[in-house]
DNA sequence: TCCTTTATGTCGACC
DNA sequence: GGTCGACGTAAAGGA
């Protein structure tokens, strides 16, 4: 289903056809956009590309950037009316949000019956790094072994915990990038949280693995006592 | 510019004008994806929207999902081909990374000439909160003066820098949203890098402001001896 | 539902 | 170019 500069009848028509048979949608041209609710914007009339999604997402995009101009997320209710502009008002409750384009021109548009089952597999991620970790462990030093995932602590969930050759308590956390403050700080909170449910049993060692680290992390991390191991988030030759 | 199922010799043909032109093209259809670069993933043929953008940027859109499945940054550089399928790859330097989209079946192709000159106003942010506390500081304690705005510290750039009633130094961050753990770690080292600063001339206060504070950072902020002060980003009303 | 963490985050500002 | 912090972050996974 397309249409190439429609009314707005034509493309209202169009549009309605699509929501009321979960169609993606899709529609060029010139527009104004509101929104309100986590916070409030304006948009005056420009040249935009709107998607309307079958799960309830809506987009604005202009003719630059990656990220919308304005969107909803999926789950949204969608209607379209006409009366000197072509309306398409989006909202959902929890939190209470509405957006609102209008059209004073529609350049395209065109709805399409899309299936996708296909799922992406994507491969370099920190849940890579994990499953490496694990499958040798020593690559992170002699003797280490890993006792659990996502180990709880009052701070949070432990990427590996584990233990060292001395028997010492280690909490690894792993970061794919170049870590900064936050992922010290964050180790530490951990470690801290350890000592405190271990009862001081044993000592609590702290590992942070990443590509690099900042000098202020680095500098927090000698502060706190915490170890930094460097790994790349995916091997290649 | 719109093509209805075009071979793809005429979706090839609209796609190269497209580019050429700097306009907004959008190609809806059947097709596979691969990328290449910082991770890397593969997905298999399925009906999906391709948005390229003038600025460089890609999105391939499936049925459901606020964000892409695949994408490219803006700044890239797109050339399509055509074998037995259209294929459409784009890629970047630093760091190095690719995707190629092929087409199987084109269903609609469509690039028009797009000016979006109007730039989005936003309220509700973090920076309407700062403002609201300079225009109005003693809505924070009776006796606060702001000094400073994005006061430099060893840990970072500090949010608002001022003096109480009592002359102690002062340290707000603000938030807009609930914080977790991470805003109090990060007051805390500000709080912390200040005292040396100061080489403990005068005592320093911390106060974070936001919505409300988990449980977990209420904690942290005890421990840490700061303050939170609850405060929403819009006043209305 | 709320809470926490990751992300090919993206984006902007500053150095 | 690197670093840092905000985002109407979105999305996933667990309690």
């Amino acid at each position: 289903m397309t249409a190439y500069e429609p009314s707005h009848e034509q493309a209202c028509d169009l549009v309605a056809s699509g929501l009321e048979n979960s169609m993606l949608i899709s529609v060029l041209g010139r527009c104004r956009v509101d929104y309100d609710g986590r916070a409030s914007s304006t948009l005056d009339a420009g040249d935009r590309l709107v998607v309307l999604k079958p799960d309830g997402t809506v987009l604005v995009h202009t003719e630059e950037g990656q990220q919308p101009v304005n969107w909803q997320p999926p789950g949204c209710s969608q209607e379209v009316t006409v009366t000197d502009t072509l309306e398409i008002r989006s909202h959902r409750d929890t939190p209470s949000e509405e957006l609102t384009v209008s059209f004073e021109f529609v350049a395209h548009a065109v709805a399409y019956d899309v299936t996708d089952d296909q799922n992406l597999s994507l491969q370099g991620t920190e849940a890579d790094m994990r499953e490496r970790i694990l499958s040798d462990p020593e690559m992170l030093e002699d003797g280490f072994e890993p006792r659990a995932t996502e180990r709880e602590t009052p701070a949070g969930a432990v990427d590996i915990y584990g233990t060292d050759a001395d028997d010492n308590a280690v909490v690894v956390e792993l970061k794919r990038r170049r870590v900064g403050p936050d992922a010290a700080s964050q180790l530490n909170r951990y470690v801290e949280a350890l000592k405190r449910d271990l009862h001081a049993e044993k000592s609590v060692r702290g590992i942070l693995v990443a590509p690099s680290v900042t000098e202020r992390a680095q500098h927090l991390l000698d502060k706190y006592g915490l170890a930094f191991i460097p790994l790349q988030p995916v091997t290649d030759s």
